[in-house]
DNA sequence: TGATTTTTGTTGCATTTACAACATAAAAAG
DNA sequence: CTTTTTATGTTGTAAATGCAACAAAAATCA
């Protein structure tokens, strides 16, 4: 019974393929709306902090990050406390795109939501909560070279 | 509201990211188990169907078969009656990693849902479903070049 | 304190991904 | 029956992705 794994992957491939060519209007390429859009919502927020709100590799998000302020659309900026760690920040640009990226998102929430009442809408949402809760665990534990028995 | 997206994303590239590391010593790289299990499943389907089950751009299917074809996991024949399109087939080299990939699924799936009691786990299930056919008409109309008003 | 481990971030390389543009066969329209 | 449209598949090019290996700062340990 895999099948929840099958939909979920077709729904998320599906949607951002849907926002990867409605973005391309603003200068984003492939993926880029996704940092932008919690960069805009946390504000100083840093890279590794970022990477597990979005679950990608380390290394795709340092490259994403770069390109993201060549572009204009963040800064870094070095943390006097700490040496290690650069605190992200939207620019203006950043925050002009935001509202349009988050309109084209509940757009998308909506059609995917159509039939469901108020209370499915609800209900959906508290069981992705648990499932995302669930399996970040062991994103967390594989990535970081644990194996897995099963 | 758009919360389910970012649930569904984080979910979807979290389980691909476990997959493709685990399916590593399969010598499947990158995305291929999705195309192995589907072709198991519908053998001879074509690839315009199977990029269809999987939701994505018909050139990444073109290569990923390719790419599969000359790894020896399938053989694509042409039909006789129909010379536009190309039948896919496992070979017995899919067969063979075919039920270690449906266990690993298997497991995720169980990863997933842990804490969900049956009733639970079929009614995500059925709000997937609905919420996957939802989107994937938006999907196909999108790639085609259509413009969605929001 | 000094040694070791963890956290955070970057680069080298190989690969996947996908938009565009194209090709050809089949189906539909006229 | 010819013309046009749709369905199916491929390639050129550009870009994102991620593992592996690395670096350096911070935190933990002994």
């Amino acid at each position: 019974m895999t099948e929840i794994l099958r939909e979920i992957g077709m729904i998320a491939r599906a949607l951002d393929s849907i926002s990867n060519i409605e973005f391309k209007e603003l200068e984003l390429t492939k993926g880029q709306y996704l940092y932008v859009v919690r960069i805009c919502e946390n504000p100083g927020i840093i890279q590794e902090q970022l990477l597990d709100l979005i679950k990608v590799d380390r290394s795709t998000a340092t490259r994403a990050i770069q390109k993201l302020e060549h572009n204009g659309f963040i800064e870094k900026h070095s943390d006097p406390d700490n040496k290690k760690i650069k605190r992200i920040y939207p620019t203006e640009k950043a925050e002009r795109v935001y509202p349009i990226i988050i309109r084209e998102n509940d757009y998308s929430n909506n059609v995917a939501l159509d039939g469901f009442s108020d209370e499915e809408a609800a209900i959906v949402l508290d069981y992705l909560h648990r499932i995302r809760k669930n399996i970040e665990t062991d994103w967390e534990s594989v990535k970081k070279g644990n194996k897995r028995d099963y």
